[in-house]
DNA sequence: CGTTTTTGACCTGCGC
DNA sequence: GCGCAGGTCAAAAACG
């Protein structure tokens, strides 16, 4: 990776790359592929579990003694997306005076696939989701221009005189590719709803508007896995490319990472099976169930195939989030193993499609019953193998399992 | 019952 | 000072 990029940009924001690309990386990999879940997977880790695991409290923008929490999931990610910041709008976003100065650096490996070891096109997990253009001179794309002046646009705490506007203030905006039913217009959603990529974090939607030159709404949420957490976002589709959308972070998080699923609660209207809190192993089995009847009515349809898709870009997000964990605590060897436990059951053995994601913006299902029917399907005939694999893919999703339930406890 | 979404009203900053 | 645009509040409705 471009250590100079990296460097700077821990300077300039104060470490907190990670959250940007973080960010991007969970809007592109989040809405269709259970990255939460191993998330989850990893806060079984007594390192993560363990709030006293945190970074030691660093000063931020917003007094924030969290802002440097990497999550050690997706940190890893960074490295990946650092070579693609120069992305010029497809994804990565960006805050508007950075991007300027971006414009302006000596040649990251955004120049070139330059070899940093991790961001080379191919290996790369969001070279491909965030469809990374290829290198080239920083040329604003209508939607990084677009993102761009959002990241430059005020920011108003009408109601918290504490606060107050500023242009300056410090914004993560991200641009991601709008997940399918959202793109359509509300389709599968409430009636111009948007269909927001979750991540980790709970939010709140406290507010929608409309905004003048652009046909889209911009919805505007809160934290909600704390009270006092002052981290907000605002969702909105780029006007110049409906089929992103631009998500602007602001303030931080002032807590660490859900630990309770239920946080989510009544957050899944339009998504029953994602964030499900209530959710019980066997609910879900029979969610399952039903998914893979589907697959199995409709072998070939378009969702299906999608799956076969799937398998070698999920096995390279593997590889690079194994990497991002080695880089995160490369003496965890724990962390290796948690790591395969959680994940194999989504890396099918096998699969090609390079289109894979542009199919997936086709998706309207649950992607996790896309990766659930894929293994069902391999494991089919193999009962116990097929258990196996469910038992771990369910595992994934204890967010109040047991044995989160046991790390809990060491909190 | 707890939580979220919706939506109109209100508030604030900014530009003219 | 005024109007505009954007951000937030809060009550009601909806959901699980």
């Amino acid at each position: 990776m471009c250590d100079y990029f990296w460097e700077r940009m821990e300077k300039e924001q104060g470490g907190d790359l990670a959250d940007i690309v973080r960010a991007g990386g969970r809007g592109v990999i989040g809405s269709d592929i259970p990255m939460p879940d191993i998330a989850a997977a990893w806060q079984h880790l007594p390192s993560s579990s363990d709030p006293t695991a945190f970074p030691a409290p660093v000063s931020d923008d917003f007094g924030n003694p969290f802002i440097n929490s990497r999550d050690p999931l997706f940190d890893g990610f960074a490295d990946s997306m650092a070579g693609g910041r120069q992305l010029a709008g497809e994804v990565a976003l960006t805050v508007g005076e950075e991007l300027k100065q971006q414009q302006q650096q000596p040649p990251c490996n955004n120049n070139s696939n330059s070899n940093s070891n991790n961001s080379s096109s191919s290996s790369s997990i969001f070279s491909r989701v965030v469809q990374i253009s290829p290198p080239r001179p920083i040329k604003p794309s209508p939607v990084m221009a677009e993102v761009d002046a959002m990241a430059g646009v005020q920011i108003s705490s009408p109601r918290n005189p504490g606060i107050k506007r500023r242009k300056s203030q410090a914004k993560k905006v991200v641009c991601i590719p709008a997940p399918a039913a959202a793109a359509g217009g509300g389709g599968g959603g409430r009636p111009g709803g948007e269909v927001v990529p979750s991540d980790l974090w709970a939010w709140r939607k406290y507010g929608q508007k409309p905004i003048k030159g652009s046909p889209y709404p911009r919805g505007y949420y809160r934290c909600s896995s704390s009270k006092g957490c002052s981290a907000r976002k605002q969702v909105e589709r780029s006007r110049t490319d409906p089929n992103m959308l631009v998500v602007t972070y602001t303030s931080e998080h002032n807590h660490p990472w859900p630990t309770q699923r239920n946080a989510l609660a009544g957050s899944t209207r339009s998504q029953p099976l994602k964030n499900s809190s209530s959710a019980s192993k066997s609910s879900l089995q029979s969610q399952k169930a039903q998914q893979i009847t589907t697959v199995k009515e409709e072998p070939m349809n378009k969702e299906t195939a999608s799956v076969k898709n799937i398998s070698p870009i999920v096995k390279e997000e593997a590889h690079e989030m194994e990497k991002a964990m080695d880089v995160a605590d490369q003496d965890s060897e724990l962390h290796h193993q948690l790591f395969h436990q959680s994940y194999k059951p989504m890396i099918p053995e096998s699969g090609q499609p390079d289109d894979f994601f542009a199919d997936l913006a086709e998706l309207e299902s649950d992607p996790m019953s896309l990766i659930f029917s894929k293994e069902l399907m391999e494991t089919k005939g193999d009962e116990e193998r097929g258990d196996e694999a469910l038992d771990d893919a369910f595992n994934m999703f204890e967010w109040e399992g047991d044995s989160f339930g046991e790390a809990k406890k060491g909190l």
